[in-house]
DNA sequence: ATTTGTATTATGTATGACATAATGATAATA
DNA sequence: TATTATCATTATGTCATACATAATACAAAT
């Protein structure tokens, strides 16, 4: 048989599918911002020549991704969508698969090193204040220090994200907080009882000292020791 | 008037609402996972009490964020949710709010100072091939090295993130392209003639030498300095 | 003037019907 | 026999219509 061109169907696109982007196309066009009202589901149904049903569907997908937002009589109004919302059910429904899982896990690290510049230019007396009675807590409860803490570690790096001042940062991170729990229990190694290279240890009040005292450098390479364990354990199991 | 205990609506959850929970709490009990068949629709309304419309539209909105797929006549799977593609609509809108994408801006940075151990743990002699050839054609091009070149930009700082093999941070960053360049041209202080800290410039090139011979706190080290003009206009133009 | 009722409006929900694509069984054809 | 055409079946996709509900404005009543 001759090779033929392959022959792709004409459009595999629902009918909800076409109104969903001739709708966005619409806003787009019409150059409208947030809090602008739009046409009621009737006007669009009629406009496009379609059914209220189909109208429905595609409004729901993007209200669905926080696009617009409706109440009954007043209509429907474009709405700032929000970035992590969407996260959230996913993340709930125990449904990602473990790569996914292991790169979300990774990320965190990464910010975590990546950080250290806002850090240090955003950081005020106040969070300083606090970092310190965290730290203390830590110390006072006597815990050995190499011992991993979820309590103090959450509160401590926590603490971190918010004096980035990156709200989007922030919120991305309290969302994943049950994602590094799981990782950390079921799909890495054991590190419980790991070396640290040199034997030297880095607890929160060396990096805390780092903050007051270091540079962004120097906190990055304090930061890269306290999460020596992680690192080990990311870079050896996952040969991809 | 005699103080009266808060009263509460009852509920001021939609019928969808309820059933969109009810729906998730029914997949996490019988412990479904992906590629497992759901009833149909219709066995969900009977079975809820509801109409087949309410079942659709709960139904539609998991399908909206990659829960679950349907086919005609297959019926309907439960899926693996994409985690980035809600995010791709949600950019395309041009509805964020200048604060969500300056922080977007600031992710940006973040992720490419905290890159640097993946890089060393995984990149490959192909890796380093491409990146060479990549910045020989910058070179080759004579363009004076610190100007800002978007095309090379992107590639050589694409094929960064490519080497960190990490799939779900790639995807992010190319869906974050515009968003950079959206940000670096409206909402940033023009830093075409910034200088340099003691006038010297990290290229494309020197940070790839870095990759080669380097350390993770040297390559880190260089980096800073090659994005200094973005951390400087962010760090200081971001008062918060 | 404040409250209370009432009509109106746009979204939310219900119902029934038909369209469409995928599937498998059956019959027709080479 | 093997392949193709035909057809019934099934679950989602689309349509049409009606009614429920909450929010709003305005009139009526106290």
């Amino acid at each position: 048989m001759a090779k033929l061109t392959k022959l792709e169907p004409l459009s595999n696109l629902s009918l909800v599918d076409k109104v969903e982007i001739r709708l966005t196309e619409y806003f787009k066009e019409n150059n409208l911002k947030i809090g602008d009202q739009i046409p009621k589901e009737l006007e669009f149904a009629e406009a496009l020549g379609v059914s209220r049903t189909v109208i429905r569907e595609a409004l729901l997908r993007l209200r669905t991704i926080g696009m617009i937002e409706s109440k009954k009589r007043k209509g429907m109004v474009l709405s700032q969508p929000d970035i992590i919302q969407n996260f959230e059910k996913v993340l709930e429904s125990n449904l990602l698969g473990d790569k996914t899982l292991k790169d979300i896990f990774e990320l965190r690290l990464i910010l975590e090193m990546g950080m250290a510049d806002l850090l240090f230019a955003r950081k005020t007396e106040k969070d300083i204040e606090e970092l310190s009675r965290i730290v203390s807590h830590e110390d006072d409860n006597g815990l050995d220090s190499t011992i991993f803490s979820l309590e103090y570690e959450v509160a401590f790096h926590g603490k971190l994200y918010q004096i980035s001042n990156n709200s989007t940062l922030q919120r991305f991170q309290d969302l994943l907080l049950p994602v590094f729990q799981y990782v950390h229990d079921h799909m890495l190694p054991d590190a419980s009882k790991f070396r640290y290279s040199g034997g030297k240890f880095i607890s929160h009040r060396d990096l805390l000292n780092e903050l007051i005292e270091g540079t962004p450098e120097s906190f990055r390479v304090a930061m890269r020791q306290h999460l020596e364990p992680h690192f080990e354990r990311v870079l050896t199991s996952f040969k991809s």
